[in-house]
DNA sequence: TAATATATCGAACGTTCGTTCTAGAGGAGC
DNA sequence: GCTCCTCTAGAACGAACGTTCGATATATTA
């Protein structure tokens, strides 16, 4: 038998899988029970529901993200220094989180807005952290673009795209996708190496 | 009554809408055919089974992209000038069949691979268009990166979020987003204006 | 040890799913 | 007028869906 608190980790984990592989409504209570070799009933009794699983799965992983970014850009020194952390800060996290970033990426837009307010929250919070240290990087003049949210949704193009095409098992390393990413972003936006 | 042919055309337009808003698998055969005013059994004439229509609306708008994209730099000038018209070729493309493209965008993963092989092979022409011209510009020496496969996802991120974030009808007008994001993408990949 | 709380299960419920079947309406060609 | 073909509809099928329920095993606690 499985030891205590492993059951409930476990269908985190499967369920996470499950829902990148075929996304929410692809994914059904009964394959999430059978990939984690319990019963259907068992993950009412952990989650209460569907949309109750796939927020815990939220809540244990993506959640953090504006945290993290905010805390890699507290130090106040030079804006270009500060981009770069911030930059290296987000693809890290992709990185730890690279199921559940690729699930609510996807997913986004395809539940109702109602129940996707927390999502909705977090891409916003993200975005206001950006629009500040873009804003501080034009100020110092080193912004090339005239529309700095235009800006910042490149970005994101760019770093969200990343989680969805590479693979960690595949033949480029992951430092060197990190340095072709970050170059490519840098430029973009102005910044002279 | 509808006149001749005009059902099928109905059905393939509103059946993009509901893809787009929830999903192939979040979009039942009777929402379709209920938000197109006909039966089920309609849709089955026409297009055989669910998965049918996906196909025929795959047909009808990105399976162009390609042969868009190659007739853009047809022409033999400058690569630079080449690849700027590839770029605003994709982003008129994006922006002429922006639900579809959305649609297979944000379904192509989630859906079972044997099924979706002509998405995929879509998705490898054009990587193979931009890894060429790419390579054209890497030769006159217009290219900073190391890894042209990574710039091309890197530009590839920042078309496709822009299918995702931009809003005809919002405030911002399409020929300066286009412009901010051509600018952005040269910028990233190392031409100087 | 007895009582209580937690973890687990299989069966069942009502609904919706993709799909099929039968049949009728309307026009085209003989 | 009869036949064929296209278009349309509604009823039905079996399977799968999210969810609930009652019961049982296991662990915790008094």
């Amino acid at each position: 038998m499985r030891t205590k608190g492993d059951t409930k980790e476990e269908l985190l984990a499967r369920a996470a899988q499950l829902f990148e592989e075929n996304g929410y409504k692809g994914t059904s209570i009964r394959d999430i029970a059978r990939a984690t070799d319990t019963s259907v009933s068992n993950i009412y009794h952990y989650f209460g529901n569907k949309e109750g699983l796939w927020k815990a799965i939220q809540n244990t992983s993506v959640q953090q993200l504006p945290e993290t970014l905010r805390a890699a850009i507290r130090e106040q020194d030079a804006p270009v220094d500060r981009f770069k952390r911030l930059l290296h800060a987000h693809l890290k996290a992709g990185d730890e989180f690279r199921r559940e970033s690729r699930i609510f990426f996807l997913n986004s837009d395809q539940l109702d807005p109602a129940r996707n307010k927390a999502n909705r929250e977090l891409q916003r919070e993200v975005l206001d952290i950006y629009l500040t240290e873009l804003g501080e990087l034009k100020k110092a003049g080193h912004v090339c673009s005239g529309d700095l949210k235009i800006t910042a949704f490149n970005i994101f193009g760019v770093i969200n795209w990343s989680l969805r095409w590479y693979r960690p098992d595949g033949v480029l390393p992951a430092h060197k996708v990190d340095a072709e990413v970050i170059g490519f972003i840098l430029r973009g936006v102005g910044i002279r190496d």
